[in-house]
DNA sequence: AATTAACTTTACACTGTGTAAAGTTGACAC
DNA sequence: GTGTCAACTTTACACAGTGTAAAGTTAATT
């Protein structure tokens, strides 16, 4: 997991992670980063092929960073109810670290197929990760039987999608801890055999 | 509500409005929308202030058609959990019918400061129908006590939100139908005490 | 001393939005 | 009929941001 790059190509990316952070993924342009990497425009290319490019490399980047400080451990050793609480705080945790970097790589989506596919690829794995903790619920009897597992991470995965956290935290103003615990009770009420 | 707008600057709307569609908000040239208006790029000017206001206008007129033909009377007219149903109902044909040109607003919104207030004032003219519906199933005694009705309301609107039916109905394959039943049982679930 | 990699600088092509200005056309006014 | 006015068209250009091209600098390597 250790980075054989350039210094350069990280410093790049470590500029481009830092202002999409502040700037919220908007508005952030090539030149900005160099600037900010203490770099020309032109560096920037020799490491990047595109702008897309950077953005993707950037959100890996993040990923790394962020997958260290929250935990997913109690996530993976726990089962049935415990797992989605655990998958949701763990997940409650992550979104803020990655935010201006994940928003930016959607951003990107909208104009750009190669965006498109990275992210679909990104969200695929958050799914995959709804799709175990909805397996383990179904197989400790605990999964509502309004339910098929299918449809189930279909419900999870869109509860704890990227764009509703935005919605939550920005213009309904919850807290990260508040917003753990809603969505837990939600996740539990929607989900859970009662 | 007739409209005495100038024969061409309609013609424009309804060219907007079309490629929108058809395109699904994505890649909508002003150059495209005239050249499918058959008129100038320039006349566009002439009748629009700029990109961002002609997506707006569109929006708007799109509403009016979309409206026309989604019925919003059994809300208005029902209470508690059947005006739930009832929103969730209307909404879910509602919606579809203006996904084209709300995506469009949506995807101005990241670089346009006014295209963003425009997407704000609408999501409140449907967080207002969210919070009528949670009020009146608060009267009604049927609102789980888990929640009140401000937070109530933001999971309702959030529940409904554009980038949830997105998801939805493009990766998860949910047809329209599907989408109403599923957030209707999801929405008692969550919102109706048992 | 020559070579090479990693840069910088300058300059330019391209796309899409928006502005500016002069020219065309048809309707209506007297 | 002539004038004039509004609604266009045509052409041209300014601007931002991405990406390319090419020549020049610098420092380490051999």
């Amino acid at each position: 997991m250790s980075t054989h790059q350039s210094a350069t190509k990280s410093r790049i990316l470590a500029a481009a992670l830092e202002l999409l952070r502040d700037k919220g993924g908007k508005g952030v342009r090539m030149a900005d980063i160099a600037a900010a990497a203490d770099v020309s425009r032109q560096a920037v290319y020799l490491h990047f092929e595109s702008r897309l490019n950077l953005m993707v490399e950037t959100v890996r980047y993040g990923d790394e960073v962020a997958q260290a400080a929250a935990q997913v451990r109690p996530w993976q050793e726990a089962s049935g109810t415990d797992k989605l609480d655990a998958w949701i705080e763990f997940w409650g945790n992550y979104i803020p670290q990655i935010y201006g970097v994940a928003k930016a790589l959607m951003l990107a989506r909208e104009t750009d197929d190669a965006a498109d596919a990275a992210w679909n690829d990104r969200m695929a794995d958050v799914r995959r990760s709804c799709k175990k903790t909805i397996d383990s619920l179904a197989e400790c009897g605990q999964l509502a039987s309004e339910w098929k597992n299918r449809t189930a991470t279909d419900l999870l995965w869109n509860l704890l999608s990227f764009p509703a956290w935005e919605q939550y935290t920005q213009s309904c103003g919850w807290s990260k801890a508040r917003y753990i615990r809603n969505m837990q009770v939600m996740a539990r009420r929607v989900l859970v055999e009662p």
